[in-house]
Parts: structure tokens; C-alpha cells; sequence
DNA sequence: TTATAGAGTTCAAAAATTGAACTAAATGGG
DNA sequence: CCCATTTAGTTCAATTTTTGAACTCTATAA
């Protein structure tokens, strides 16, 4: 995760990227939404990472405030819980699925599917109309960027 | 961008991170799909990664069918143009820059605007049901996972 | 109380990434 | 058409990350 070269574009894509654009951290967030608190263990035999970065991932994400450490009751050993923070990345995860499944090279992947728990009716991630929560075509989007020279 | 270990988990996510998970990747897409077709100086100068590494990079996303190389009429050099499969992942880079801007520590950070391009109108990404397209709570979101053991 | 499981730490080897210099083809100006 | 410059890479040593395996030091369970 290194802060190098582009933490510097005030880009708020570049931003989250240098957070979370490693190889792991993406992948024990989805452990963690997924899976609820996860203790160093069950990442590690999950995800097949080696001790020493899982120990280093954890500490990150602890600090940037993705993570929390939590007692785990009636013991003195603790897990993973997900933040606020990091059950806002559920939707990037999500999305991330979505286009994973649509582009799937492998035949045998899972399906994931996004229910309404209240409802369990299905649900997709999509754009839709600040206004009035109409759907909009992900073709008739256009981005403009504030505060900017030249560059993304 | 090593396949070695999470790629084995049949999971859409892992998947994708497989593809997308690295250092560079989703900082390239980003360029691609903000600045149109791009060339090779292009991304170097804008990121400021490796030329070594953009060109291996930029060999595995026209391998991945993310990118396309192609020619800029009347010369013979080319650029780097996104496919379909890279316009797909506008919606999951622009998910990432809300959570970006959501959760910014840089408070110079740029804010991008989505906008619907034939009204002009301000949009975000959401959840929402497929069946009557209303607007899903983040909070009230469950996963299911289907063909699946133990694992995410 | 003793054995085992959990949560790391340590450290050398391997792999990925950088940075700087080098090429060869394409383009532009005179 | 010729020469200088730009573009799109390639090469390779040095640095940084990541792995993998063994080790340590509590907790917990029997």
C-alpha cells in the first residue's frame, strides 16, 4: 500500500486507492462484510495470506478506522469487526460482484445474490436520480471533476 | 497481480480482485474511462508508474479485453481505448469515489460529480430493487451465496 | 497441569516494483 | 529528403514487498 505516487492527485478514486488498491485489504474487508467479526485465524486460512502481512493489514485497516478490534465475550482474545466505514464499502464490493459474475471467466463461480433482507426481494447495485430515485442508464453517465487542472 | 492463491476461491469478488487487485490497474482504468483513449505517455506521465510496469499493465488489460489498443487515424501510433468490460467498472470506481469522498482525510480532495448526461440532473450509486427500482437501504442488504462450501 | 490452540513475530528467500538509461521507429520542420 | 525530437517501449540493477516456514508466548480445555 504504498502512498508514494498517486496519494498526491487529490482524486478521490486515488484516495480510496491508496487505502484499499493492495493485493489483500479488499479481500479481508469482503471477509469481514461477508463473514461478520473474523478472528486473525479465519482470515488467514481463508485467504491463504501470510501471517506476517495479515498482521501488518489488520494494524492498517485498524488505523485507517475499517476495522475494530473487539473483545470477544467471556475471553481475552478478540476479532476483527467491521466499521461504519467499512460497511459503506459493501456497495463498492458489491458492484465489484456484479461485474465480476456479468465478465466470469471461470464457469464454476458462485453466484452472489443481493437481497432486501426486510423483503428478500432481489436488488442490484445501479445509478439512479439524486432527485427522483429514477434509474439512470450507466451509458448516460457523464462525470465532472471540481477543483481541478488537468489531470484525474 | 498474482494469481496464486485467492484466484482458487470460486468467488465473484476474488475474481474480480484477481483481474483488477493490484497497484496500478484500477488507477489505469480510472484514466482510460475519465480521459477517453489514452496513450502509453499519457498514462505514465498522469500516474507516475513504472514504464516497465505500465507496459506490462496495459499488455494485461488488452489480454483481459479491458482495454483495446487502437490506432489514431492518419499516423501510426496507437492508444488505449476502454471496452464494454471497462465501462462496466465505472459504476464500481464511482461507488469507490463516494466512499472516497465519504470518508476523505485529505480535505483538498476533489470532488467528482455524477450527472446524468442528457439532463444534466446529479445521480449516485445505490442499491435498488430489481423488480419496482425503489431505493434499498445499504443497512437492510443481505448476501447469499450460492454453490458454495464454507467460504466467501 | 499439561497439551493444544490462537495470535502473533522473526527472518531468509523469492517476487514485484522502481528508476534510470538505452533503442528503434515515427513524426515534424526546414 | 535529412536531421532532431518525440513516442513507445526495453533492459537491468537496486529496492521494496510478499511469501513461507519456523518460532514464541499467552489462553483455553481436558
Amino acid at each position: 500500500m504504498s502512498t508514494t505516487n498517486y496519494q498526491k492527485h487529490h482524486c478521490p478514486i486515488a484516495q480510496a486507492l491508496a487505502e484499499l488498491g493492495d493485493q489483500w485489504t479488499l479481500l479481508i474487508v469482503r471477509d469481514a462484510l461477508i463473514a461478520g467479526p473474523r478472528r486473525f485465524n479465519e482470515f488467514q486460512e481463508s485467504l491463504g495470506i501470510s501471517r506476517n502481512l495479515l498482521t501488518l493489514r489488520l494494524a492498517q485497516l485498524c488505523a485507517s478506522g475499517i476495522l475494530e478490534r473487539v473483545p470477544i465475550t467471556d475471553t481475552k482474545r478478540h476479532a476483527y469487526a467491521p466499521t461504519q466505514k467499512c460497511r459503506d464499502l459493501q456497495i463498492v464490493i458489491l458492484a465489484m460482484a456484479e461485474w465480476g459474475e456479468k465478465w466470469r471467466t471461470d464457469p464454476d463461480i458462485h453466484h452472489l445474490e443481493i437481497l432486501e433482507k426486510s423483503t428478500g426481494r432481489p436488488v442490484t447495485v445501479q445509478y439512479i436520480q439524486t432527485e427522483d430515485g429514477k434509474i439512470v442508464d450507466p451509458d448516460n453517465i457523464e462525470v465532472v471533476r471540481h477543483g481541478i487542472s488537468n489531470e484525474p
